[in-house]
Parts: structure tokens; sequence; C-alpha cells
DNA sequence: AGCTGCATGTAACCTGTTACATGATTAT
DNA sequence: ATAATCATGTAACAGGTTACATGCAGCT
């Protein structure tokens, strides 16, 4: 089994969903296309780690609501105490970054304002969803506060995260104002510069 | 061409470099293996792209090293313009996070320690690899300051991230600590929290 | 004698994306 | 009208990893 079926099983153990609403539900944990996921449940519904109801809706259409199965929950456990692999991380923005920061001043600015931006749409967007999140949990018994806290641990990460690229850009934006009145004189190549 | 591409012509714009120089280089930009690079080169030398010649060595095998062509450096000024893709990130250690944190305190603990170990590790090999440019900055001339400055940027937009990574990480190990001896009596879902 | 580093390449496989396909309901 | 949301699926393709294959030099 692939990484993303282990990420639709720590998913189901929380609650059981359709395909479709894992979709939404991995963006955090391992974002993935519909496309992807489908083929996937139904494999490992075969292989009895997951089982799946029918569910019919009024005013939509109805759905497959897969849950995990107890062998599924064996097959997580023993994964997750392995160690983790690293972290794939594949990012245009670094690159063009490398390209053009210091023989297009222009673009350059461009790109980092524009990264800026970016990273505070995805920064307010995600403190609404926490915002959600607590309403919803005002509603609910202790019980499930546990179920949602991780995601709310994720969220929080991932904001810190952006939080912390967006000063970096400022920090990159101020040099390449420098770089334009100092003539550039030999940075001194040290940390403690920021 | 693909991203890999253009990460090749943006290393090969700052100097010339053999397939197995490529792959320490890219590291940072767009990490790829070998199996994929050596392809790709030989593709897009006969597009015209790039060039190489054959450098014979001493004590060591000859190897070919790639330069940028004009239209390869055209190719690449036109990508650099258009705005970026979002960034691809796949972390299984948030699967486990997610998976453990709170049904199993132990590993959740564990899981947690190592990725701080991990962490803390990159940052100072990381740093060791600065003062390791700096020096060779120091023998440089001022010419070839700004060639190796992109490498510096985006080292320390790296560590300036894994740190702050760290520091979540003892936050979340806090949260493990306060679960245990608070019987976890609804958290408020405050980012202010933290 | 065996491991690490330098150096290049191919083949098989797995993973992930884009596009094709369908269809009902609700909001603009 | 027409776009968006809910809902599921397949097929073709692109991107990336693992494994296979070779060979020399230098170190332990």
């Amino acid at each position: 089994m692939n990484t993303l079926g282990y990420a639709i099983l720590s998913a189901l153990d929380r609650k059981p969903c359709s395909g479709y609403q894992l979709v939404d539900y991995l963006e955090v944990l391992w974002p993935a296309k519909h496309s992807q996921i489908y083929p996937l449940l139904t494999k490992m519904e075969q292989k009895g780690l997951l089982v799946y109801k029918y569910v019919e809706q009024i005013g939509r259409p109805g759905k497959k609501v897969f849950s995990i199965t107890d062998t599924g929950k064996e097959t997580l456990d023993k994964w997750v105490v392995e160690s983790p692999t690293d972290p794939i991380i594949r990012d245009e923005f670094l690159i063009k970054m490398y390209s053009v920061w210091l023989t297009d001043e222009d673009n350059a600015k461009k790109l980092v304002q524009d990264r800026i931006s970016i990273l505070e749409q995805k920064v307010t967007s995600r403190e609404k969803k926490i915002v959600k999140m607590e309403k919803e949990q005002e509603s609910k018994g202790l019980d499930n506060v546990s179920k949602d806290f991780g995601r709310y641990i994720l969220y929080s990460r991932r904001n810190l995260l952006d939080k912390e690229e967006i000063s970096w850009c400022n920090w990159v934006l101020n040099l390449v104002k420098k770089k334009t009145s100092e003539t550039f004189d030999r940075p001194s190549f040290h940390l403690s510069e920021k």
C-alpha cells in the first residue's frame, strides 16, 4: 500500500467519509485528486481494509460512505510507528527566485510580492476554517473535541510556517533594495544578518 | 518542457555542470535522481537548449560538462516571468502525527522528538554549508558574489522554516503533556494559545 | 578485500495529473 | 441560462523512484 492509502485510513479512522469528502479532508494530510482516490478506495475495500454502505440523500446524489475495518486499523497502527520518510517539497517559486532575483530586479520584486499575497490569503482563509472548527466544537460534546483537534494542530503548523515565509519574503525584499542602493559591496554571508 | 528542465537551465545559467554535479546542486531547487536527470539532459541538448563538452580528468572518470545556450536562456527567461504553480508538499510525518498524537501518547512523543532531531541536524549541516560558501566567497572576486548568493538566500529560507517547525514541535510536545495532566477539558480553539 | 566517491546510462515500475464522461440540484 | 456543488468513475499521460548495469580511483 502507498502513503495515500494510509492517509485515507487515518482520515477514516476519525470519521467515515465518501470519496468526494475525502478529497477535501485529505488536503492537509496528503493532497490527492478524486481520480486517484476513487480507484484506491475500491482496491482497499477489496483488501478488507475498508467497508462502505451506499447512503441515499435527498436533493443530491447518493454516496458511498467508507469506514475503516479492524484489519484497516491494524494496518494503520503498524505503519504509524515506522519512522516517516523525508518530506517531499517541490516549489517552482524557488527556481524562479533563484533565476531572477539578481538579474531582473523588477520581476524579482513582483515574484516576492505575489508570493506574499498568496501566503497572506492562505493564512486568513485557514484562520477562518479554524474559527469554523471552533464553532462546530462548541455545539458538540467532549468526546469529539479530540477528533478534530488533530486538524487544528496541522492548520496552526501551516499558518506558523507560512507566516515565517512571509517574514523571509520581506527580508529578501529588503536585500533587493539594498542591492540597488549600495552597489552590492561584498555582502557578509552571515545568518545573523537577518 | 517540465519544471525539472527549467531547474536545470537555471542551475546551468550560473555555472556549467555535469549531470552528476547537478544532482547535488538541484537538491535545494528541485530534487531529482540521476536517472531522471541524465535522459533529460540528452533531450535538452538535442533541442538546442544546452551544449556539452567531454572533459577528461586525472584520477577520476571523464564527464560531460553542460552549458546553457542562448536559446536555453531565452526559454528560461520566458518561463521565469510566468506566475509559479502552487508548491507541492507531501509529508508522511503529518499523517502519522494526525493518527497517533491522541491515541498513542508515547509514540506521539517519539515521533515529534525524532522530527526535532532530524530538523536540528539539517539546520546545523546547512549552516556548515553556508560557512563553506562564505570561505569560498572570500577567495573569489566580486563578480562571483552574486552567483552563489541565490543559494544563500534559499538555504537561509529553509533554515528559518525548519527552525519554526522545531518551535511548533515543542508546542505540540507541551500539548501532549497538558493533555495527560489536565484531563483535556475542552481546549479553547484559539491561535493565540500558542 | 571491500567500501565510498565519481561518472553515466537504461528499464520497469509506481505515483500523480489531466482529460474524458455522466448527471442531478441549487444558487446567481 | 449557466455556473457551482455534490457525486462517481475511467483512460491516457507525465513525472518520479527503484533497481539493474558498468567501471575506475583511492582509502581502510
